[in-house]
RNA sequence: GGUGCGGUAGCUCAGUCGGUAGAGCAAAGGACUGAAAAUCCUUGUGUCGGCGGUUCGAUCCCGCCCCACACCA
């Protein structure tokens, strides 16, 4: 029996999983770990929906504000930092409370990954500038030239996963797919997923809302000062990458808004579709 | 009141030289191992404005009506 348990609260965005989570710290004197990928950037505020400030000044949170858009953040970058931050919790308490709607971070953080050695961020950069110049068509055929079992696998039309496979095949001479195991690492700890839902059609008038509430908070001030930085991977994230297309002139102010809502209902959809399936471990 | 142009999927529209129709967007479902708020996959039946007429058969042709827009009075 292992006598230490992380608490889990997962769901998609809007459920009401901040306060939720708060609830629970509180109740268990403990401290709470964020699993959001973008709420770690101290430079996003209004659009990522972080904890007020006086929600984290009652409950400690980590791995928010914990980062820089500057700084590399995956999920290798999570999986360890959470793990650290659990230790550190359970040194004084047996309960800790993890939150958050990146599905992926839950997963490293509860399962772990398979090991795939480093790819160095010259080769990296290499084929995501070799995509840009040649396209998916460039990417296939190297794919198909170089990993076929890779080839093989589906997923042909996703550059993101072609450029993945590719950075490995190139840098350690296997393909990722025999990196990938599937290997549970079992933690010391027990783990307690609670998964927040709520019917489809009051989480997308909660969406809507927010994202309203956000333009009166002054989300476009916020994007404005971003601007210079849109490129980075920290700002592919919806609401932001809306406004940047109004900024440049692409699409009216009414329309960048509309989008963000759309675009927010689909991650919300993206979310639900993965807590529904995966990770319940009770 | 007259003339013109329209009325087809939730929206914008295409199309059928007469054999009951299809794109984009929206929407729904799914996948997910170092960009994951990312990226990718799958899904299209709707009185073709209404009522009649011609026809074996009309969403398409004809007549009338209703609605929208534009112009003329």
């Amino acid at each position: 029996m292992k006598n230490k348990t992380c608490f889990i609260v997962c769901g998609a965005t809007a459920v009401g999983k901040t306060s939720y989570a708060i609830d629970l710290a509180k109740k268990y004197d403990t401290q709470i770990i964020s699993a959001d990928s973008r709420q770690c950037y101290r430079e996003l505020n209004i659009g990522v929906a972080k904890p007020s400030q006086e929600q984290l000044s009652s409950v400690h949170h980590y791995f928010i504000n914990s980062h820089s858009i500057h700084d590399e953040v995956n999920v290798k970058v999570f999986e360890e930092y959470a793990l650290a931050s659990v230790n550190a919790i359970f040194k004084t308490n047996d309960f800790a409370v993890m939150a958050g709607g990146t599905g992926l971070y839950i997963k490293a953080f509860s399962e772990g990954l398979d090991d795939v050695p480093e790819v160095s961020n010259a080769l990296r950069k290499e084929i995501v500038e070799g995509y840009k110049m040649k396209g998916l068509q460039w990417l296939q055929d190297e794919i198909k030239e170089k990993d076929l079992s890779y080839f093989s696998s589906g997923e042909m039309a996703n550059p993101q996963r072609l450029m993945r496979a590719l950075e490995v095949k190139l840098s350690t001479g296997n393909s990722i797919l025999d990196f990938q195991l599937g290997k549970k690492s079992v933690r010391e700890f027990e783990i307690k997923m609670i998964n927040l839902e709520m019917p489809r059609n009051d989480l997308y008038k909660r969406i809507n809302q927010r994202v309203d509430d956000m333009i009166l908070q002054g989300l476009l001030k916020e994007a404005e000062n971003l601007y210079p930085f849109r490129h980075f991977n920290a700002l592919q994230t919806v609401g932001y990458r809306e406004l940047f297309e109004y900024i440049d002139g692409q699409i009216s102010l009414d329309k960048a808004i509309e989008k963000i809502k759309k675009n927010t209902r689909h991650f919300a959809k993206r979310q639900a579709t993965w807590f529904k399936t995966q990770h319940i471990h009770l």
